[in-house]
This record gives C-alpha cells, sequence and structure tokens, in this order.
RNA sequence: GGCGGCAUAGCCAAGUGGUAAGGCAGAGGCCUGCAAAGCCUUUAUUCCCCGGUUCGAAUCCGGGUGCCGCCUCCA
C-alpha cells in the first residue's frame, strides 16, 4: 500500500505524491510566542511531528518549515501592557517554546522562520499583489481584494456570500476600514496603539497583517509551490484561505498539493478554557509529576482527525501503557543463547504497522499491532525458546518504530546505586536462607526509597517505580 | 443564521456494509516462598436515540438529542 493521506481540499484520502519524487516539503503553522504554548497546541506540533517522522520512515526526504509568529496583536497589546519589548517577549516564550517541544521529543523543523526577520520577502509579497490588481488601500492600511479571487473558500467550502460579517461578535463590523468586511490586511498601517512596534517600508510605516507570513515564508522555504501545508482545523479558515489567495495571486502558481488539519483537543470531556479550570501548559502537567513521555503518548494515540480527549485518567493508562513497553524492552536485553529468531514476529508487526500508518497516520492501530507483538514475544519469551538473536531483532523493530514515534524507547532512568545493590545481594542471601521476613523487609525498605525488586530465574532485577 | 466534525465498555480509543483491534482499570487462574513482571480466561448480544434501505449496518439514508470547531488574526 502506498502512503495515503485525507486532503482537506478533496475532503477524502488521496495516496500521497510528492511533486519532487523522494522529496517532501512540509510547512507547518507555528506558534505566536506571547505566551506559553498550551497542550491543545501541542496535539498540532505532535501530530506534525508524527507526519515528519513517517514520511522519513517511508524514506522520504522531507524539508519541515515552522514558522514563529513574533508580531500580532496580542503581543503588541502585551508590549503595552508590560512596557516591555517585542524581542524580549517573544525571545523569552521562543525559548520556553524550544524548550517545551526538547521535554516532548518532538524533533526539530529545519527552518524555524520569524515573521519579523522576513519583512522584505512579505513587502514584496505584497507589492506583487498590488501590481497585478489585487489589493486596495485606505488609511495607509493594504487589504486584499477578496472579489479578484473566485477560488477564494474552497478549502475551508465556505460560500463567501454566506459569511456574515462580524458574526462571531469580536468584531464591530462597523469599525471596520476594509471595503468589505470580509477582505483581510495585508498591511496594517501605524497606529498610536503600536507604540514602537513599526517598520518603514515601501508600504509606509506600518507593520504585516497576520497572514502574509506564512505565504511569505513557504514560498521562501519551500518554493511557490509545495507539498504538504498542515495547521489545526481552526486555521482553515480564513488563515489557510488567505494563504492559499495570497500566494497563488502573487506566484501565479498553484500553491500546495496536501491540506492537513489537526481536530482539537478537550480536556475531562470539555472544551479547555481558563474558566473551567481545565486549562493547562505543558509545564502544569510536567509540574503535577506526569512523565513526558505519557503526555506525549496521550497526544499521539488519538488519530490526529478525531477530536481527542485529554484526561488524567488517560494520562495514567499511558503512563502504564509505556511502563509496560519498558518492561517489555528490559526482558528482551536479558534474554541469552540460541533460540527463535522471532523473523515472523517482527515482519507482522512491521508490516500490520505500515500499513495501518500508510492509512492516513492511523496511529491507533499501529500501536494496536505493537502490543500484539509485544503480547505474542512475551508468551514465547514465558516459554522460554527466544534465544538473544531473536530478543535482538526484537529490540531493533522497536527502534525503528520508537524512530516513528517516539514511545518505543528504553526507560531513561539512572543505574541503582551502589547501597541499594548492596541492599539487594543482602536480600539474595536473606532469601537463600530461607528468611524470608527480612528478605521481605528489605524489599519494602527499598520500595519505600523507589525501587522495585522483581525475582527472575538469573536473580533480582531492580528498576525505578 | 451558514459551514464542518464527533458520539463505540468504568476511562482512552481503532474499526465505516459481513457479524466489535489495542492500552489502562476490574475479576478469576497459572507462575512465585510471598510479590512484581509475564501469560491465560473474563469484562460492549452491542456501537447516543427513533425510523428506513439491505440476506446482513456500529458502518449507508432520513429525523432527533448532545458535545466540539469555524464564520477577521485561536492548534
Amino acid at each position: 500500500m502506498a502512503v495515503q493521506f485525507f486532503n482537506t481540499l478533496s475532503r477524502r484520502k488521496e495516496q500521497f505524491n510528492p511533486i519532487v519524487p523522494g522529496q517532501v516539503g512540509v510547512y507547518t503553522c507555528g506558534p505566536t510566542i506571547y505566551n506559553f504554548a498550551h497542550i491543545g497546541n501541542f496535539r498540532a506540533y505532535m501530530f506534525e511531528d508524527l507526519l515528519r517522522r513517517y514520511l522519513e520512515f517511508r524514506g522520504f526526504s522531507v524539508k519541515h518549515v515552522m514558522n514563529l509568529t513574533d508580531v500580532e496583536d496580542k503581543l503588541i497589546r502585551a508590549c503595552r501592557e508590560t512596557g516591555e519589548s517585542l524581542k524580549k517577549i517573544t525571545d523569552f516564550y521562543a525559548q520556553a517554546f524550544f524548550e517545551d517541544i526538547d521535554t516532548l521529543g518532538i524533533q526539530r523543523a529545519h527552518v524555524y522562520p520569524a515573521a519579523t526577520d522576513h519583512i522584505p520577502e512579505m513587502v514584496d509579497m505584497i507589492k506583487k499583489l498590488r501590481e497585478k490588481g489585487h489589493t486596495y488601500e485606505e488609511n495607509g492600511s493594504i487589504y486584499f481584494k477578496l472579489s479578484t479571487f473566485p477560488e477564494y473558500g474552497r478549502l475551508s467550502n465556505m460560500q463567501m456570500e454566506s459569511l456574515r460579517a462580524g458574526a462571531s461578535g469580536r468584531v464591530d463590523a462597523d469599525e471596520y476600514e476594509a471595503e468589505e468586511a470580509r477582505d483581510f490586511a495585508l498591511w496594517k498601517a501605524w497606529d498610536e496603539e503600536d507604540g514602537v512596534v513599526f517598520w518603514e517600508t515601501e508600504l509606509g510605516r506600518g507593520r504585516p497583517g497576520w497572514h502574509i507570513e506564512c505565504s511569505a515564508m513557504s514560498v521562501k522555504y519551500l518554493g511557490p509551490h509545495f507539498d504538504i501545508h498542515c495547521g489545526g482545523v481552526d486555521n482553515m479558515f480564513p488563515h489557510h484561505e488567505n494563504e492559499i489567495a495570497q500566494a497563488q495571486c502573487a506566484t501565479g502558481q498553484p500553491f500546495v498539493n496536501y491540506w492537513l488539519h489537526c481536530a482539537h483537543l478537550m480536556v475531562e470531556g470539555r472544551k479547555m478554557s481558563k474558566s473551567l479550570g481545565n486549562f493547562y501548559t505543558l509545564r502544569d502537567l510536567v509540574e503535577k509529576g506526569i512523565d513526558p513521555q505519557a503526555i506525549r503518548y496521550t497526544l499521539l494515540a488519538t488519530h490526529y482527525r478525531q477530536p481527542a480527549n485529554f484526561t488524567f485518567e488517560a494520562a495514567e493508562a499511558a503512563t502504564q501503557a509505556l511502563r509496560r513497553i519498558r518492561d517489555f524492552r528490559i526482558r528482551l536485553e536479558e534474554m541469552h543463547g540460541d533460540g527463535d529468531m522471532l523473523e515472523q514476529e517482527c515482519r507482522k508487526c512491521s508490516d500490520e504497522f505500515t500499513d495501518e500508518m500508510d492509512d492516513d497516520l492511523n496511529i491507533s492501530g499501529a500501536l494496536g499491532a505493537v502490543f500484539n507483538f509485544i503480547r505474542d514475544v512475551n508468551k514465547k519469551i514465558d516459554e522460554g525458546i527466544v534465544g538473544s538473536q531473536g530478543a535482538a531483532n526484537a529490540l531493533a523493530l522497536l527502534d525503528r518504530l520508537n524512530h516513528v514515534t517516539g514511545v518505543f524507547a528504553p526507560a531513561v532512568e539512572a543505574a541503582a546505586p551502589q547501597e541499594v545493590l548492596e541492599q539487594v545481594a543482602a536480600r539474595q542471601e536473606a532469601r537463600r536462607n530461607k528468611d524470608f521476613a527480612k528478605a521481605d523487609a528489605i524489599r519494602d525498605a527499598l520500595a519505600e526509597q523507589g525501587w522495585i525488586i522483581e525475582d527472575t530465574p538469573d536473580g533480582a532485577r531492580v528498576k525505578r517505580v
């Protein structure tokens, strides 16, 4: 089977064929760095991470670009309210963002273009749009004239006529300067509220509209026509529609072949919101003592187009699932001698995993295949027929699948200190002497210190709780 | 008002016409000095509700109910 993705443009699964065989350009809408990202944001970044890793697993060479929005209304407000410079705020939250994606094991994109580093590119694109008659000016601001782009609305299936101006209640249509409320700003003229946040350009003193950065930067780093563009479903309209309008009108070429959109995350069955008290940043969850890998697992385990529900019970379940995986690896590492090569099990697992993932990244099915593999191999280990080579084959497979998912890694934990090992030895001695009361006392004492003792035919195994 | 998504066991969640994956939790058993880990059995006669199509539907169609997203800058 070939890789298939659900393309928002066609609303169906399509076989994935890159423009240049073997190479894939991926652009993903990144964070506005004005605050710590919340776990809903990370669900989207996790999906994009999985997409990129799976494409690489399937042999594609991927170039991944993710923008950082570092100039925008909320940021300017933050500057005004805190008195800090734009750069100080964005530098701080950009660093926090990178720390967070490292915590979650999300691979770094190849390029993280920041909007403020690409003002000339944006100005350039706006000039092209102006030359081609797609813009008009009002009070120094430049707007995109939607009526010049009949294709508008194709991605989100929105009929322009049906869009009610200001329906969301967030904008007072009367105050809007655009000829039509649907038109969007390419360039915003400076006003007093912007303070020192402005650029002097050929377009006048002002700042770019939000949408233009993604068009300008994606075209710069991936070319006018590239393969995949991702984002959350909320970005579909108007942001991605606007990107398409800007890019296609400016370059005269088709823009993106596959649009992939990630559904939202709910928390404890409700939409995440501060007023409901279920709004969490990654840092909040880590502070609660949840293993970042378990957070990764939880965010990853639901198919990306499915609305997901983050619960603390699910995070606990993920913690236990990871324990099962890690314990399985420990067992494999202890295998020795000749025995079953596990070739059949490995092939079955690998094939099923790939088939599931080929089908629009069906991670749930793929994880199911791996857990079936774990059970089948555990059974053979119980039968005592697995040797070191078979175990090595199984571990190699887990490593390969870990490159895709990041959840099949061995536990990262410090080796037991000497004192603990001495206690373990003392317990073994007690057991040999049938002094089980003493042996159990030592085990209980170690448990209180966070060490689990498991007796195996080859001796005691020491693990962190 | 318009457009779209979702509703599967206690929890998370696959499956989208052929008789309910997987993980966690629970129960019983094997193993163990006892545990832990592992394995086995078990846990939804049923997939939000009501109709319809079909030999057959969780899966298709119609109508409800509920939750979620978008409709100018929120993943």
